[in-house]
DNA sequence: GCAAAAGTGTTTCAAGTACACCCATGG
DNA sequence: CCATGGGTGTACTTGAAACACTTTTGC
């Protein structure tokens, strides 16, 4: 959504083509050289920093939307992405929003009853992408986009302050029960990457042998016969994930802590 | 809703008070007597059960609809009543629906486009009660309850069995998580009964002595001093929760299996 | 040979699981 | 005294946690 013919008609129209009162915000999740991000968009007029989102189509299936979403804005598709939460309480998510701010910042014409400043609910997803493979686009309302850490998120727009704390929230928690890392790492990986990938991720340090011997003993991943050359030091070897015993424990479930 | 002027209000006038395309499903699991049972209504004209649900309010938070819809049926208030998931990719939740039905069935004249015809998504909350506690309501669209069996339930209408489905495989899972059993058991309540209560939910066998080692060790509940009377045997001790400990627990979730 | 990172095993401790007998009560 | 349900303790097994030294590599 480009040009300002695309822009006024989703405005003027959109609700023709969008479920209104519901929206949903993406958290992506990107990790990358050991640090664990989140994508941001910085949106015009409004001056603020906020997350991915956009409406479901009126005939579009929910994680459809999610993943259309998701792509229009990260060329990814075929990610883990999963909803966690409805917002629907907070002050921002009960009261209407106000047209006028809307012309002033984005200088478009619209009237009182717009379907966009109607209440609207936002369904929260989150997906986890390595961010180095990922090109980021903004359109018509966003004029730049940026990788945070997850432990120095800006104040954001509206209420998604408590849409990020309450993904990571999930995220850590699943951890705990799924395995992760399948839309991370590269297909082969070395112990350290995935070793340092789930310490980012719990924001804490795990025993380096237990770790290893949790995984192994799971059976989610196995050793190969290759090792990667790292420079000057000892050449770890590379692992890769064991494709059925991975989709087996995100279907089934883990029970063990780390 | 049950005179015909306030129904024939609601459908007409109903979107100018609810907000469209979003409804709620609640799922009201009722323990009691060693039964785990589901709240259905019988809905006239479809002909078919259901679960109690409604719309969301123009200007109400999100979970005080959820405890609204929950009170107008079953005038319980104050509930453990918890959002598990947004229903909309069934087939069901993807189309609009047919008001030539509504018209043949309800004898209502309504516009083809009506609000209530509308896709509609469905945010699914569950809730835990003593149903012998609950005394229940039915309106103008439903003409009987009744508690089901989470063992027998029947074919419900829409994807309703899919969202039943989910809410039971939730509670199992949070079980693990976190206390449960503060709305379902009298104030003060023995042993076996909250043993009993595990198991229902659960729906497998639990060492009793590991059972009551484990909450005693976890410190969610204490023994009084006092024993139930119960006929020709042995009395029990009663117990009650520490409440402290119990919202603690909520809270921080606990990890542990049983 | 040295700096930097990888790899590897054992012990300890806590928690989960399995298991069976005696006790209390009312009829 | 007996039928029914309540209450209690111990041994075993499993998994989590803590912990340090040797190996490899390029410079």
């Amino acid at each position: 959504m480009n040009s300002l013919e695309e822009v006024t008609d989703f405005v003027k129209n959109g609700h023709k083509h969008y479920l209104p009162h519901i929206s949903i915000d993406n958290v992506i999740f990107g990790y990358h050289d050991q640090q664990l991000k989140i994508l941001l968009l910085k949106w015009k007029g409004l001056n603020g920093w906020g997350l991915p989102g956009g409406f479901i189509k009126r005939r579009e299936p929910l994680s459809e939307a999610a993943h259309r979403i998701l792509e229009e804005r990260t060329s990814l598709s075929n990610l883990f992405l999963q909803q966690f939460e409805v917002f629907g309480d907070s002050p921002y998510r009960v009261k209407e929003r106000n047209p006028k701010d809307f012309r002033d910042k984005f200088g478009l014409e619209v009237d009182e009853d717009n379907w966009l400043f109607e209440r609207t609910l936002s369904i929260g997803f989150f997906a986890l992408v390595d961010y180095s493979k990922v090109s980021v686009t903004t359109d018509f309302f966003t004029e730049d986009y940026q990788w945070w850490d997850v432990n120095e998120v800006p104040d954001l727009l509206f209420d998604q302050n408590e849409v990020v704390d309450k993904a990571l929230l999930t995220l850590r928690l699943q951890i705990y029960h799924q395995p992760i890392g399948y839309n991370l790492l590269p297909s082969t990986f070395t112990l350290p990457e995935i070793h340092t990938l789930y310490e980012t991720i719990l924001g804490k340090e795990l025993d380096q042998r237990n770790f290893s011997k949790k995984l192994t003993n799971l059976g989610l991943i196995k050793k190969l016969d290759e090792r990667r050359n790292i420079g000057p030091h000892r050449a770890p070897y590379l692992y890769q994930f064991e494709k059925e015993t991975y989709e087996e424990a995100l279907k089934e479930g883990i029970v063990h802590t780390y």
